[in-house]
DNA sequence: TAGTATCCTACTAAATCGATAGGATAATTA
DNA sequence: TAATTATCCTATCGATTTAGTAGGATACTA
């Protein structure tokens, strides 16, 4: 299952990038119009500024605004930032690979071979997708 | 994440396909080979079984079995069975199809219009992919 | 009828999820 | 400079899910 926060954070992405101008949307006009909790919008929000995804400002005329071109912005990203791994299990991620304790050989492991090829189809979707896409 | 419930399940049921007879194998056996707590590989046995893809036999003698040849076995059913929807909202299953309680138009969604993609292409690998082709 | 192995219900510790509360900080405006 | 505005940050919390465990009931075999 997709986490909410994932979920929220694609919408208020999304709607930062159907903006016409790039000024800074607060966070109460982004929560009203997707129908977001203002203080869960917050803390998606933050994340994404700490991962390079959204700027900020602060005060009167303040809020969140994307830092790059929306057709710059993978959504590869922007999933690996709010839901984690795209791979299904660590022994197939790219970026945060983890053998299994409990599986002797990765050659012969079926759940490996079947979710190599998972993550490989999720990966080229998301990859060829950009926020520009989802904006339309 | 995919659930260690599903991952012992795969591994299980790749353990059963791989046998040469289609007698009955205990539990224990497979929880040996496969490093699995019995009791857990128990309980995930049992709801394979209810699902009609095992087959079991109590008493000496007894255990589980594959009620199907494994190229007749897809990973979509067994995908279903042990980790649910294959869709990753529930807005895009085909199976247990329910609309976002917050999101007012599916043709406008961000989240809708990716996630699609996704379960296309999840689909098309479960599909296409039997326990035979996980076995060998 | 003793032994074996599945069947079934109930319980639990730990982690994660989806928030919420409340104050600190920084920028703007009057 | 003082008031206002809006992000920043930490901490907490209830509910749910996960990954098991315990222990007895049932059914089959020898």
């Amino acid at each position: 299952m997709l986490s909410k926060k994932t979920k929220y954070g694609i919408k208020a992405l999304t709607f930062l990038a159907r903006q016409n101008s790039r000024k800074p949307v607060q966070i109460a006009t982004i929560s009203k119009s997707e129908n977001i909790s203002v203080k869960f919008l917050e803390s998606i929000l933050l994340t994404l500024k700490k991962n390079g995804i959204l700027g900020s400002k602060k005060g009167s005329g303040g809020g969140y605004y994307l830092l790059k071109d929306p057709k710059d912005v993978p959504m590869t990203l922007v999933m690996r930032v709010l839901e984690g791994p795209i791979a299904m299990v660590p022994c197939v991620s790219l970026n945060y690979y983890e053998k299994c304790d409990d599986c002797p050989d990765e050659g012969t492991c079926a759940v490996h071979r079947l979710m190599i090829q998972i993550r490989d189809n999720s990966l080229k979707v998301f990859r060829n997708t950009t926020l520009a896409d989802l904006a339309n």
